[in-house]
DNA sequence: TGTACATCAGTGAACGCGCGTTCACTGATGTAC
DNA sequence: TGTACATCAGTGAACGCGCGTTCACTGATGTAC
């Protein structure tokens, strides 16, 4: 009791199921992997380095993971996890049906781009090829779920209706696009600087205030 | 001349410029890598494997093109060209200044995402590490300069009126990210399909319709 | 509490593979006289 | 027109490399009695 640690047996990083070997292979491999792609782009990772990184040797890693492939949908599905995550509290920060609300789901999204530009790139390079990981899907379909919901409140109507469907995924695609070509062109082609605050909000009020047709 | 082929010496297949040995393998590797960068995603070409496709020796593309990163680059330098050329004729389609003329860019530039999905990605994974490529960004700002010349028309601006850049990088976001999320999703999220005409119509309209701050 | 056993995370050596790139070469073409 | 030479696109063999994956193993941990 006279310890400065917590009173539990201390779990290493993250996942404290148990103290065994290494502790806690399977978080390490997602994050040394999630190290390479930022550092050498969405293919540029291989098993073998991952295990370097994490200080195990190259078998190490499929007791864990299935294959490659399985690796790198662990790294999306984590990722999916955080930006979800970021999305539901950007939202959370400004009142229920606010175009702020909106606006700030799409700042948490560009602001996780530009933050992990790689890992948020093998996010959107997985969907082709890994069809076959449902849960991936429910995952990215949560994501779209936040800006549905922000969507419907500003327009005062429910989540199924068309009509919202239709304003949430103009605006998905729009910040979708934004986030790409920040990262893509970082600065360059847009020659003046963009303050994303205004941008966002200016983008919002344009997409939930259009008309439907003309 | 009682033969059924052209009178000339018959050009192989694209550039005429000579009826060497192989004719035109430049070409002829670059088409065989977009056919692989279709199949295999962005990053899943060999040099090897477009050399077989093409029918020659692994050495022989060293004879035009200093590297691998080369290759890709040149393949992306075809693709940004089509590209271009694709959003002019889109352009001038349609009366100088109108919103059609706006819209029919933006289409052209989907079209060419969902028909070549793999090279589309591939021009904007490039972006990375290749920045020592001054002919690749150039085209990329000629592209740009397709939408920009539409907007300032269709507001009766400057094409370097500050209003007008802006504009067109909202238009282009949108598009951008339209294209990625088609190609990403597929049909998915997307619950109800989209009637791409309307759509950019609309966005078009409420974009260059739209106050600048509010 | 102590012993025997089952579990399973991590080891380290090995495999076969396809890749990127190099090299000296060959042989068809274009050019000068 | 004919011959000698320079050019250079494509060859094919070879290299060293790092990778993904497998395998029998070891040794720390948790569990039953």
């Amino acid at each position: 009791m006279s310890n400065d640690t917590s009173p539990t047996d201390a779990p290493p990083t993250v996942t404290p199921k148990s103290g065994y070997h290494h502790g806690d292979l399977r978080a390490q491999l997602i994050a040394a992997v999630r190290d390479l792609v930022e550092t050498h782009g969405p293919d540029g990772f291989s098993v073998a380095e991952a295990a370097r990184r994490a200080g195990v040797s190259s078998a190490a890693p499929y007791k864990h993971f299935k294959d490659r492939p399985e690796i790198l949908r662990g790294v999306v599905s984590e990722a999916m996890d955080r930006l979800r995550l970021a999305m539901e509290a950007a939202a959370a920060a400004h009142p229920t049906g606010s175009l702020e609300a909106v606006a700030a789901i799409g700042l948490a999204y560009v602001d996780f781009a530009r933050a992990e530009p790689g890992v948020f790139r093998l996010v959107f390079s997985l969907t082709e090829g890994h069809e076959h990981a449902p849960d991936l899907q429910t995952k990215g379909e949560s994501c779209f779920g936040v800006v549905v919901q922000a969507a419907a409140a500003c327009l005062d109507l429910l989540p199924d209706d068309p009509q919202v469907q239709r304003r949430a995924y103009m605006l998905w695609s729009f910040v979708h696009g934004h986030s790409f070509l920040h990262i893509d062109m970082k600065t360059k082609v847009t020659t003046a600087k963009i303050d994303d605050w205004d941008y966002l909000m200016t983008i919002s009020r344009a997409i939930l205030a259009a008309e439907a047709r003309g």
